[in-house]
Formats: structure tokens, sequence, C-alpha cells
DNA sequence: GGAATGCTCAACCATAAGGTATAATATATG
DNA sequence: CATATATTATACCTTATGGTTGAGCATTCC
């Protein structure tokens, strides 16, 4: 796989914005034109104009001007190679979870087994 | 699932610096010290170690101090969460996907009923 | 044509980010 | 104890980021 380093690095820092993922949402349930992507968030048209600006940069997000209104519209596509580059790393949660599980599965049998005597259940070794 | 929003912000940050994906690539092969982790960087110890810190911010790198050493370890747990917020938009990559796919298919059919300079030569460009 | 609308641009400000160099701290080692 | 080692802390520099304001430019409406 071909580490495509520049593009990870626009597409997590597009996300790495609370407004611009919000944004993102929005888009999400349709193409919109840039004031009303601007309308939910408390700053100037123009801040969130260069918000979706940087998703453009990431590739997040086309715009289509029709008269004087541009119309932005969603490309989730990148974020694909975001995910690829985070799947690399699943096996480590999903092993943590697993551990987790192993953790609380212990605890509820050393639970049923002597309710009183918790803290010496947990200490030794629960192998049967 | 609650929106951590200030989480997000950190882990999305975090990996938006390829030095710091790189430090993870190499965590991921088992726990180095703070030394290892920065020597293949080109930049100051500080440097490396401000890298870490912010990795450590996001939750992805644990720190166990062993005497004058730092080990730090991956935790990709955190990652998990970027990732679940980018599933929500998987649907429209795969989408395209299919949009593409078709594309691909409908052009290579229209090559075999109608061999032509044109559509050969996007054949033979297709690769990316 | 003139005014309202939708949006960008440019200049500016404060703060964050990424880097440096130079201490400072804690711990090994001879 | 003295010194080398591993790392952080502090101060500083430059550039990026997120925000504002005010001007400018098309486009649509009356």
């Amino acid at each position: 796989m071909v580490e495509h380093s520049e593009h990870l690095d626009a597409i997590f820092h597009a996300l790495s914005d609370p407004t611009r993922r919000a944004m993102l949402q929005g888009l999400a349930k349709g193409p919109r034109n840039v004031g009303d992507l601007a309308a939910p968030f408390d700053m100037t048209l123009a801040a969130a104009s260069k918000h979706i600006k940087v998703l453009e940069k990431a590739g997040l997000v086309r715009r289509s001007v029709q008269g004087r209104t541009h119309v932005c519209s969603l490309d989730a596509m990148p974020m694909h190679a975001g995910v690829e580059w985070m799947r690399h790393y699943e096996k480590f949660w999903n092993q943590q979870f697993d551990v987790l599980e192993a953790l609380l599965v212990a605890e509820d049998q050393a639970a049923a087994a002597k309710p009183s005597e918790t803290t010496e259940a947990k200490k030794k070794g629960k192998k049967s």
C-alpha cells in the first residue's frame, strides 16, 4: 500500500475540527449551499467559508457554482484512506476488547462464587 | 453513542502529522523508549518528545517511566472512535465504488462492441 | 439601473503548532 | 562522588489556524 502521506495529513486535519465534522454530517443529508452550511454555527460566513475550503482541500467536499450560490456536496471517498490506515491497528483494539471482556467475566464469576471476598478472588488465578 | 467531540479532535489531530503516524507504526511492533522512537526522524529529541506528548494526549500512547527511560506503548483503542465516526460515511464511498465499477464495466462493454482509438487509450491509462 | 443576496478576498489579530537551542532533572555507571 | 545518559522544561522563532471586519464581485430581483 502506497503511503499517500500528504493526503492523509489533509484528511485527518480536516476531521480534527468539530465545526468541519458537523458540516460533513449536514452534507450527509444532501448538498447544501455555503450559507445553509454556515447557518448552524456561531461564526461569520467568512469563517465558515474557510472551513469549507479546508474540507475541499482534503477532497471531502465538492463545490458546484450555480449562479451566485455555491452548492457543496459530500465526497466521502477520501475517508476510506483514513479508515484503511487505521484498520492496520484494528487487531490492537480488538485485543483490548478481549482483555476487557475476560476481566469482566472473571469478575462476575468471582462475585458469583464468593460475593464477600472479592479482593482475594481477583488476585488469585482463575483458570479452571 | 455519545459524541465525544473533544476526544475526536485530539485523535484526528494526532493522526494528522506524518511523524506521529510513523511513530505509531513503530509502536505497533512493540514498546519503545523515547530515544528509539525519535531516532528515525530528522529533528531534535525535544521535538520528538512533543509529538509523543500529542499522541499521549490523544490516548494513543501510554508511557511507563522505568528509571531514566520512558517506555512508550501503543494504545490503539482511541482509533476505534475515529473509525466509528467515519463508518457513518462508509455507504457513501461504497456507493462511489459501485458507480466507478459500473462505469468501468460499461466502458469495457463499449470497447468490446466498438473498438476505437479513444476507448483503447482509456483502457490503457486506467492504472493509477 | 439600482438594490439586495450569496459568497469570496484581503488584511488583521490571537493563539496553536512544529521546530530549535539551551537549561534542568533524574538516574545509571565508573 | 563525578560523569554520562535519557528525557523533560523553558524560552524563543516561524508559520499555520481559526476567527473577525470590511471591501469586492457576480448574480438575481424589483
